[in-house]
DNA sequence: TAGCCTGGTCGA
DNA sequence: TAGCCTGGTCGA
C-alpha cells in the first residue's frame, strides 16, 4: 500500500488495495482501478482516496500518520489492526449508551463523561505517550535534532488522538440525548437543528481553546526541560505575551538591560490573519512567534518581516518543499532558536547548566 | 405577556403564560407558578425561562425582538401566529425531506438547497425587509435618528433570520443524509459523529464568514446613501483596511492632503481579541472600527485609546447602562460618526449634496 | 489565499 | 473576561 501526500498543494490521495476498504465510504474514493506490478507482473484491485475525506483521516489515525508525514509504503496488517481496534472502540461506546438507554441513566452517563480532563493533563499523557511511543526520556531541546518536530508530533498528533477519545465519548452522548427526544430522523435534524448546532459549536469551539493551549503547554515544557529561564503570560501594561524570558521584571520600562538579555515568545498553532494581534510595542527586545501551521504564505511572512517577528517552525516545515519558509530569512527552526537565538546570542537567558 | 432582558449581566428572562408553552421545552424553565394581577385579581400561571435557552430564542424570533431590545409587554396572539408559522416552515421542510427519501432523491433535494444565495443577495433581501417592515426607504444617516441601531437591525435581525431559514434547509438535508447512513441513532451520533461534525463546522464557518460580510454590505450601502465617498478593500501597501475615505489614492505615500482629508473604517461584527488586529500603521488619517459589539471591556476600550483607534457603536448601545461605551471618549454613536467625524470635522468626504 | 468571526471554552 | 483558533467559507 502506498500513501502519498502533497500538502502544500492540498492534494493527497492514497492507492490503497481495494479489498482493504471494506467498511470504508466509498463517497471518499475518487477513483478505483487495477494496477500491474511491474516487477511481479501481479495485479491489484486498488482505489485512490481524497485526503480532505473522513477515511484519508481515519487511515492516517490508523496508521500513526504524523502531521510532518510526506509519502511512505505501509504494511495492510497495520491497517486491519488498527481499524479492527477502532471499530472495537466505536462498539464498546455505542454498548455503553444503549445499556444506559435501557437502564434510563443516561443523563447519568452524559454527567460522567461531560467533563474532559483539564488540557494540562490531556498534556501530560500525551507527553508520556510520546516519550514511551519513542523510547526518548525527555523535551530538552539541546538534546534533540528537531525539538520543533517533537512539539508538533506530541500536540497534534499524540494529544490530539488522546482527546478526540474523550471528545467522541461525550459529544456522542449528547447527540443521542437529543436525537432521541424527536421521533424520527427526519424530525430531528430539522427541529432537534438548533440543539445539535449547540453540541457542535460546544465541540468545535473546545478543540479551538485546547489546540492554543496544548501547544503552549508543551513549549513551556520544553523550556523547562533546556533549563530556559522563562514566565508564562506576564502581564506587562495590559498585553499578556505567552511567554517572556528570562521573566517578566526584565520587560518592565525601568528594567536596564541590553537588547540581548530578554525576548518576546508567543504562540499560535495557526496563523490564518491573527498573527496581527500580537503585540505591537517594542520592549527593547526581539519577538518570535512560534507556530505548527504550515500554511503561512510568502506574502504573509514579508509583513512580519517588516513588522520585525521572526517566525519559529518546525525544523520539517522549515525544511520543506512545499512550504514558503525555507527562502525565509525571518523563519526559523525550534532547533535554531534554541541553539542560536537562545544559547548563542542570548546566553544569560539559560540557567547555569546550559552555559556555553 | 412580559418579556424582561438585561443582557448586561447575562439575566434575562421572560414571563409568559404558562398556556402558550405547548411544544416548548420544560428544560429551559427556571421555575413556574401563579401570578396575581393586582388591578383585576385574575390569576395566571406562568413560568420564567432561561435566556440562554434555545425557547428564548425562539421567542425572540418569533415575536421580532430586535438586538437592542430590553423589556416590554406583548400580545400573546402575536406569539401563537408566529409560532404556528415557524412549526408549519419545519413541517413544510420535514415533510419535503420525508419525501425525498421515499422517492429516492435526496440526492437532488440536496443539491438544490446545497447553494444559499450569495451573502450580497441576502443582505439586499434583508434590507427589503427592512424597509418594509419600518416604512421607510432609505438608509441615508443623515435622515435617521439611529442609523447604528438600524444597520444593527438590519443586519443581525432581519438578515439572520432569513439566513436561517436557507440554513436550516441545507444542515437539516445533510444530517438527514449522514444520519440515514446508519442502522440507528446511537450508531448515527458515534460513528457518523465525524460526518456530523463537518456539516456543522462548515455551518458555523460559514456564519461567520456571512456575519462580516453582511455587516460590510450594510455600512457600504449607509455610506452610499449617505453619499460618503469611498473605497472598498482598497490594497495599501500589503494591508487591506475594509474601508477607505474618499479613496485609496489619498492614503498613497505621495498624496499631498490634510489629517482630517481621510480617514480609515475598518468593521468588525464582534471583537474579543480580535481589534488587534486592524492595521497599525498611519497613514496620516484617523482610525475608526465600527462595531455591533456590546461586550467590550473598559480595559480593552482604554487600550484602543492608547492605540488612537475610535469605535464607532449603534446609539442603542452607547446610550446603555450595561455597555461600558457611555463613559468613554473614544467611543462614538454612528450618528456622530457620520454628523461629526465626516460631515463636519471632514466635509470634503462627503459628495456635494451634503456639503454642509 | 486574505479576511471573516450571527463565538464557546478555559483559566487567570 | 482575555486569549485561544486540532479553522471552513467567501470573494478578491
Amino acid at each position: 500500500m502506498r500513501h502519498y501526500s502533497n500538502k502544500g498543494s492540498e492534494t493527497h490521495f492514497t492507492v490503497i488495495p481495494h479489498e482493504l476498504f471494506r467498511g470504508l465510504s466509498p463517497a471518499s474514493w475518487l477513483l478505483g482501478g487495477r494496477l500491474v506490478d511491474p516487477v511481479t507482473d501481479a495485479r491489484h484491485w486498488f482505489v485512490v482516496i481524497n485526503s480532505t475525506s473522513q477515511d484519508a483521516e481515519l487511515l492516517e489515525t490508523a496508521l500513526d500518520i504524523s502531521a510532518e508525514f510526506h509519502f511512505d509504503i505501509f504494511d495492510p496488517s497495520q491497517l486491519l489492526t488498527a481499524s479492527a481496534l477502532d471499530r472495537d472502540a466505536s462498539d464498546e461506546l455505542i454498548a455503553r449508551i444503549n445499556e444506559a438507554i435501557l437502564n434510563g441513566t443516561l443523563d447519568r452517563l452524559l454527567a460522567s463523561v461531560g467533563n474532559l480532563p483539564p488540557p494540562a493533563a490531556i498534556a501530560e499523557e500525551a507527553r508520556a505517550a510520546y516519550f514511551k511511543s519513542t523510547g526518548t526520556r525527555g523535551l530538552d531541546p539541546f538534546d534533540m535534532v528537531a525539538p520543533g518536530d517533537a512539539v508538533m508530533r506530541i500536540s497534534r498528533d499524540f494529544e490530539f488522538q488522546i482527546f478526540k477519545g474523550y471528545e467522541l465519548r461525550r459529544r456522542a452522548v449528547e447527540i443521542v440525548a437529543t436525537l432521541r427526544s424527536h421521533a424520527d430522523m427526519t424530525s430531528a435534524a430539522v427541529r432537534g437543528f438548533p440543539d445539535l448546532d449547540r453540541i457542535f459549536l460546544s465541540a468545535s469551539q473546545q478543540r479551538k481553546n485546547r489546540a492554543g493551549r496544548s501547544f503552549e503547554y508543551h513549549l513551556a515544557a520544553m523550556l523547562q526541560a533546556g533549563s530556559v529561564k522563562f514566565e508564562e503570560q506576564a502581564i506587562l501594561g495590559g498585553r499578556r505575551p505567552d511567554f517572556v524570558l528570562p521573566d517578566k521584571a526584565a520587560m518592565l520600562p525601568g528594567a536596564e538591560r541590553g537588547y540581548l538579555e530578554a525576548l518576546i515568545l508567543s504562540a499560535k498553532t495557526t496563523l490564518r490573519e491573527r498573527w496581527k494581534q500580537i503585540t505591537h510595542e517594542r520592549f527593547n527586545s526581539a519577538i518570535f512567534l512560534a507556530t505548527v501551521d504550515d500554511r503561512v504564505s510568502k506574502q504573509a511572512l514579508d509583513e512580519m518581516q517588516t513588522a520585525d517577528i521572526a517566525l519559529v517552525v518546525p525544523e520539517s516545515l522549515k525544511a520543506s518543499k512545499e512550504a514558503a519558509y525555507s527562502g525565509h530569512s525571518n523563519v526559523i527552526s525550534f532547533k535554531e532558536f534554541f541553539e542560536t537565538e537562545v544559547a548563542e546570542k542570548r546566553p544569560t537567558l539559560l540557567k547555569l547548566r546550559h552555559f556555553v
